[in-house]
DNA sequence: TCTGGGGTCCTAGGACCC
DNA sequence: TCTGGGGTCCTAGGACCC
């Protein structure tokens, strides 16, 4: 879906048509905390996207009314209405294919499904074409749909003409496809490992060569090279980046692990304020847990972020497994004592966020 | 710029077992 | 005397994705 939840917004309130529109947490005038979970088209114009800080975001957005441009609408998300609309969007697409495929749902706004049945990449299209309009019409909402012989290229396909965009890639010109986009276009490189490449040259330590900043350049790297640099991760994206991927569609997948965390609105040193905290996280984790079907926990991990970003965790895995909520905090508050601690804590700095996770469910 | 909240997967060291 | 090799589980941290 192109630009998921600010779309939502859009569509469902017509007075802000054309605004620019930042969904995401509240700004509380330049002093909130948080960052943008999506902005709109209008509002990316402003330098507004996913993952920035909201109040650089909101600092944007008053640069922008000095010079006479209209100010950021600011939405705090609205998931249940999210997940509804992902709902009936994935029926639609269901419906398009007769049930008789499989569809992945890889998030709220993303869905692979498999189009093989078509025989035909013009077929596939047609069929994509026809999903596009339905969308739009049930949901008034646009998306990109990327049709490719596997996953990674669908996927990557699907980013290359938003919004509203359709891109196909045949089997036979996925490798040219890839060559020229940057590295970062292939999921699972991100910041770090893009940084890492831009200081390797492209020769794979040869002295000719510039820095390695698209796929191409990643290709000049041996398989070993990789395996070096980046563990298993490196041997798969060896494959990945000529177009090889053979990752199945996976209908349903179990949770691994169930949790919650909170930034605090002000970083706190109060023992007092903080256990309430984790208390509650924990309740909520709790009941997640109760509707996720699971039986039984193992593991309890508590995440402690401190003002400086500095992030601990301290987990741990019980004898038994239990069902026990008492269990549960009473673990999470053991896990976080030693964070009051002078040993621990030597400076005494101020906690930012707090967090509880169950894993090892069953 | 000053960094959310929900997750997954990988790595590496240490304990322990045979 | 000073010590193998294979494997699993636990813990903590880090990178990444949406």
């Amino acid at each position: 879906m192109d630009a998921f939840f600010a779309a939502v917004e859009e569509r469902d309130r017509p007075r802000l048509r054309g605004l620019p529109i930042a969904v995401g947490a509240d700004p509380k005038g330049g002093a909130g905390r948080g960052i943008v979970s999506t902005a709109n088209y209008k509002a990316r114009e402003y330098g507004i996207r996913s993952a920035l800080p909201i109040s650089t975001a909101w600092r944007y957005s008053e640069e922008a009314k000095r010079a006479g441009k209209p100010e950021v609408i600011f939405i705090e998300p609205d998931f249940k209405k999210y997940s509804a609309a992902s709902d009936r969007i994935m029926e639609i697409i269901k419906k398009a294919i007769h049930k008789k495929v499989l569809l992945e749902r890889a998030s709220v706004d993303e869905a692979y499904f498999d189009l093989s049945f078509t025989n035909a990449y013009e077929a596939a299209q047609k069929l994509c074409e026809t999903i596009k309009k339905e969308i739009k019409k049930e949901e008034n909402l646009t998306c990109s749909i990327g049709i490719g012989p596997n996953k990674l290229i669908a996927k990557i396909a699907s980013d290359m003409k938003k919004p509203d965009g359709l891109t196909v890639v045949e089997e036979k010109d996925a490798e040219n496809f890839l060559e020229p986009l940057p590295i970062r276009k292939i999921p699972g490189i991100g910041p770090k490992t893009e940084e890492k490449f831009k200081k390797l040259s492209a020769g794979g330590g040869s002295s000719s060569g510039g820095k390695v900043a698209r796929v191409a350049d990643l290709k000049k790297f041996s398989e070993e090279k990789l395996r070096e640099l980046l563990g298993v991760w490196g041997a798969e994206l060896y494959r990945k980046i000529r177009g090889i991927d053979d990752s199945p569609i996976v209908e349903e997948y179990e949770a691994k692990s169930i949790g919650e965390q909170e930034t605090f609105e002000i970083d706190s040193r109060d023992p007092g304020f903080i256990s309430a905290r984790l208390k509650a996280l924990s309740d909520g984790v709790f009941r997640s847990f109760k509707q996720s079907g699971f039986k039984v926990f193992s593991t309890i991990v508590v995440t402690v972020r401190f003002a400086d970003f500095v992030t601990k965790s301290r987990s741990h895995t019980m004898p038994d497994p239990t069902d026990s909520k008492i269990i549960l905090e009473f673990e999470a508050f053991k896990l976080l004592m030693p964070f009051f601690d002078k040993r621990e804590n030597q400076e005494k700095k101020a906690i930012r966020l707090i967090g509880i996770r169950v894993e090892k469910l069953n």
